[in-house]
RNA sequence: GUCCCGGUAGCUCAGCAGGAUAGAGCACAGGUUUCCUAAACCUGGGGUCAGGGGUUCGAAUCCCUUCCGGGACACCA
């Protein structure tokens, strides 16, 4: 129930209905939100002050005539013109009531959407090379994916979690030779420090161990073109199963992984993209200028195989075959975003981090290359996450190598507070994160905070249970209670936030920013904690009132609606919404 | 040299697909409370929305431009 987008169909209906306005214009821009004002009323619309042009009206005069027509709308109390033209809306004493009585009924379901309308979505995100355990810098992407992905499911699209394992490069070749000195030291072999080039982190002895235990000495007599294969499958396969874990850590699970390497496996799909972008003419043979700024040492002019990448926007064309006639990582990208055309998504999401914000122009022209222009790429970028402890940067890590891992930072504070603090901050500003301050338990720590709420909101619940016999124990028996008697200023305050959330999620959803839940939740937070804290100095305001069962159940019911909303707020965001803080 | 992302209160940041007097937390100032339902609460000061132009009835928001910060710039992934 979106109050906001019932009443935008009001407005439209009443517009369509008047004379003096011209069929067929653009309503689109019509909006109806929630007044920064109370004293503007519950509801405002901009509607006459967008059409007055193209209806040769003045502002004001059409929004009379909008006005007039609203007022036969029967929840409608009150119309009045206001400012540049601007119609404000009261709404029938007991209005937002009816809200809160159907989010008690929705429960978990209150703010689910069809706005999606079934539209299938493809968002990919972390595809951290399997080389070693994921970071703290894949942590933001991998959070940030899977909220998008929570949160468009609830808005109304179908969506497939994609991880696209990047098992095919050189940098997996490095890390089968790293592997293979591990397991020539498990064979009892001093390898001394590791070489430059190679991966030093002793996550990979468990490989070498593994891998001495299926070949015994076996590999050892052969050239590195016949063992390489072996051992990168196998560590592989064993960096996988330990990013899986540290994914696992941080609650995220994919539909989909999709291997680089299958692509070229038997059927050459690489080939294939490449071959039907040249039948388009999207792909030729010819020459690169050499790019400005810092000169490249090794700048070798040669005729390639380039995509005409500069046909859809981007700065220049882009190489597919290396000298050596291997395929680039693009061209193998491409062919794996065919791939999810040919599987019928028409709509795919891309989430990256910062420093490959110079890849996008080229990815979305190979998606509407591949496609035929009827399917498209967003790329969300993730800004740099700063690690400290109390203020100082927090480096290096004992087993990795050269950084922290993410598993680290999840064992020690929580996977709760690390998901909401990366999702506390716009995915494309730079995030500071303190592990100290995140495990807080204080007013200034948003976690803790919103946590607190759910909680709060469930030891009221336990009092109400002791100080009231036979309480209706589930949400929904609240939605008959008199909550007509909801009638303090904080109460309905509370239930018009309530009545905000079906609004925000398709907000978010169309925007793709899932910190807008988090800040949703941290308002709405703090609202219900200022409305506890009243019944402090004014013990009529609070929600257990010994000698009036009739109050109280209203008031529950409010309390059951905030903490539907927060608990359905952060599952969203896949953080746990606790019953009591320990 | 080109491209991308940023610049909002002293600090950290929101700002809802252009809307009415730009918000929150911290910090600061003042006050209340030591009670209780669970870790105190209330009030207040504070802003050239980087600068300048433009579009618009209306711009922090859209366009152009300048400045500042970060990132990326065949054949790495």
């Amino acid at each position: 129930m979106n109050v906001y987008a019932i009443f935008a169909d009001h407005v439209r209906a009443a517009v369509a209905e008047l004379d003096a306005v011209p069929a067929g214009l653009d309503l689109s821009r019509i909006v109806v939100e929630p007044p920064r004002d109370a004293a503007h009323g519950d509801l405002a619309t901009n509607a006459a002050m967008v059409l007055a042009k193209e209806a040769g009206l003045k502002p004001r005069d059409l929004a009379g005539l909008i006005a007039a027509r609203l007022e036969g709308v029967p929840e409608v109390a009150r119309v009045e013109v206001a400012g540049p033209g601007f119609i404000n809306i009261a709404l029938s004493p007991g209005y937002w009531v009816r809200v809160l009585e159907a989010a008690l009924r929705s429960g978990p379901d209150f703010g689910r959407s069809t706005f999606g309308a079934g539209t299938p979505v493809n968002v990919e995100y972390v595809s951290a090379n399997p080389t070693g355990p994921m970071h703290v810098g894949h942590c933001r992407g991998a959070v940030f994916g899977d909220a998008m992905a929570s949160l468009l499911t609830f808005a109304g699209f179908p969506v497939t979690r994609e991880y696209y394992i990047n098992d095919a490069g050189a940098q997996v070749d490095v890390l089968a030779r790293s592997a293979f000195l591990r397991y020539r030291e498990a064979l009892g072999e001093t390898i001394g420090a590791i070489p430059d080039g190679l991966y030093p982190g002793d996550y990979l002895v468990p490989v070498g161990t593994e891998l001495a235990r299926i070949h015994g000495r076996a590999l050892l007599g052969l050239a590195e073109a016949e063992w390489l294969p072996i051992v990168r499958a196998e560590a592989i396969s064993a960096m996988m199963a330990m990013i899986r874990e540290d994914l696992s850590a941080l609650g995220i699970a994919f539909d989909v992984f999709f291997s680089e390497r299958s692509l070229t496996e038997g059927d050459d799909r690489v080939a294939r993209a490449i071959a039907q972008l040249r039948e388009s003419g999207e792909v030729y043979q010819g020459r690169l200028a050499p790019p400005k700024g810092a000169p490249i040492e090794d700048w070798e002019d040669r005729e390639q195989t380039l995509f005409r990448s500069t046909d859809f926007g981007d700065d220049v064309d882009r190489p597919l075959v290396k000298s050596d006639g291997s395929y680039t990582y693009f061209a193998g990208d491409i062919a794996y975003h065919k791939d999810k055309f040919d599987r019928g998504f028409r709509r795919m999401i891309d989430v990256w981090g910062a420093d490959h914000g110079g890849y996008v122009k080229r990815m979305q022209a190979a998606v509407k290359a591949v496609s035929g222009g009827t399917a498209t790429l967003d790329v969300e970028l993730c800004q740099l996450v700063r690690l400290t402890r109390n203020g100082e940067p927090v480096r290096m890590s004992k087993r990795a190598g050269s950084f922290v891992t993410l598993r680290e930072v999840v064992d020690e504070v929580g996977r709760d507070a690390v998901r909401f603090m990366m999702l506390f901050r716009k995915n494309d500003a730079p995030l500071d994160f303190d592990l100290a301050k995140v495990i807080e338990q204080s007013r200034e720590n948003p976690v803790f905070y919103v946590q607190y709420a759910h909680a709060r909101a469930h030891s009221i619940l336990r009092n109400a249970a002791e100080a009231f016999a036979d309480l209706p124990s589930d949400r929904a028996a609240f939605a008959d209670a008199a909550l007509a008697r909801l009638n303090d200023a904080g109460e309905t305050s509370l239930m018009m936030r309530l009545a905000g959330w079906p609004r925000l999620i398709e907000q978010a959803a169309t925007a793709r920013e899932p910190h807008r839940i988090a800040f949703f939740l941290y308002d709405l937070a703090s609202e219900f904690h200022a409305q506890w804290n009243r019944g402090k100095d004014l013990p009529h305001l609070r929600f257990i009132m010994e000698n009036d069962r009739e109050l109280t159940m209203a008031r529950l019911a409010l309390v059951h609606g905030v903490a539907a909303v927060v608990a359905s707020g952060l599952s969203l965001l896949g953080v746990e919404a606790v019953e009591e803080m320990k």
